[in-house]
DNA sequence: TGTACATCAGTGAACGCGCGTTCACTGATGTAC
DNA sequence: TGTACATCAGTGAACGCGCGTTCACTGATGTAC
């Protein structure tokens, strides 16, 4: 195997690794699929051999869990920066909604192995029962006590949040999966999907009459 | 390897066929994992050689997706019955999307083939576009039909079924990839999504003031 | 300023594994005469 | 009633494949004296 890439110097050996995470990313973004991105196909992308791979990482598991925490960041900023700057609450919560469907396809591969994966596959740090104290969820809580606390909801706010979690998910996990499904354009769906939620799930705001 | 299984007799070499299909289905069912049913673990669960399961099907690809085939019969009959027999046909939608969720939960690795995998490894005869015009689909639609007919609905019946859908599948996929988050009871959670489909989708019976 | 040496970033070749699939075959069994 | 034969239901051994991973190594480079 020629060397494609230059190797690095001394000391700068984490240069590798930035570089490998890149490339772990980019497959699983263009290839659509997790079994693609093999050690052979990412080494190769970084025009490296697969052995050096090792130096950085401690197995394959690793390393696709390590391209993941760095998505879950992103998603929470994105979610966050979003979901901030609304004077209502629900308005708040509805952009927060719509940016979280937005991301998802924008990152679908992504989105499937982080939400749609196997639960026993899924790496330890995002286990199921983790999510629920993760900053992300723990910020959808937040923005539901916020409507609960002006008055604008119905049960309570760790309930309403998973409620929540899971409409969205559904339209986001089934536009995934479906692709070719007959669907209403999409802003159109998730906007009704937006307004049943409002309707169903929220009281009428201050300047609304019931 | 030793005959496990005595061998048919001549004319019930169709009978074999069987037996891997359900040998299939046991072990999908059992390890939950796509991965683990191979050739080799159909063969050796039916007592047969690996070679014996390429009389019956033309490849691996063929004998899943007639699994799949039979599975989604029986979720179409099992929603069917669900359905039937209500004589409030918003009642009746809600008891589908009961069944629905049910079902998923009962056969989460069907479930998951179905509607939780790649669109592009997804057997051609239930590829997204055709899924519209399946029947357990117009079913659907036919139940919303009988809502709008009513006057019991807002939008139209195609638009209300594709939402319907999503939420239902929400609750059904999210519940199946992340079966460790500190859920509510799965009996709560679904009635609380349908109170809420019902009241964000539904306009009131005429038996109740608005 | 020169040289020996430790360190670091990678390489090259190979390992065992389980997989889907193929191919030539075997041996029991029903049928024709 | 007996026998030759075609057919059918499977077997046994092997194929090539790509995978994750290991292990001994190489050669450039910074550092100590």
């Amino acid at each position: 195997m020629s060397p494609e890439r230059p190797r690095s110097r001394r000391g700068e050996g984490a240069q590798l690794k930035e570089e490998i995470l890149v490339a772990a990313e980019e497959l699983l973004l263009e290839t659509g699929s997790e079994d693609e991105v093999s050690i052979r196909a990412v080494a190769e992308r970084v025009g490296v051999t697969p052995p050096s791979i090792y130096r950085h990482f401690a197995d394959k598991g690793t390393l696709l869990f390590e391209v993941c925490d760095r998505q879950f960041d992103r998603f929470h900023e994105y979610l966050d920066a979003k979901g901030s700057g609304h004077s209502d609450p629900v308005e708040a919560l509805k952009a927060t909604g719509r940016a979280y469907i937005e991301f998802g396809l924008s990152y679908p591969e992504h989105y499937r192995i982080m939400f749609m994966g196997r639960s026993d596959l899924t790496p330890q740090q995002y286990e199921d029962h983790v999510l629920a104290e993760h900053e992300s969820f723990m910020a959808l809580v937040g923005s539901v006590q916020e409507c609960v606390d002006a008055g604008r909801i119905r049960t309570d706010a760790m309930e309403a949040a998973t409620l929540l979690w899971t409409v969205t998910h559904g339209v986001t996990s089934l536009l995934i999966a479906k692709p070719n499904f007959p669907w209403p354009p999409v802003e159109v769906l998730v906007e009704h999907v937006l307004d049943m939620v409002e309707h169903g799930l929220f009281t009428p705001g201050p300047d609304e009459t019931g």
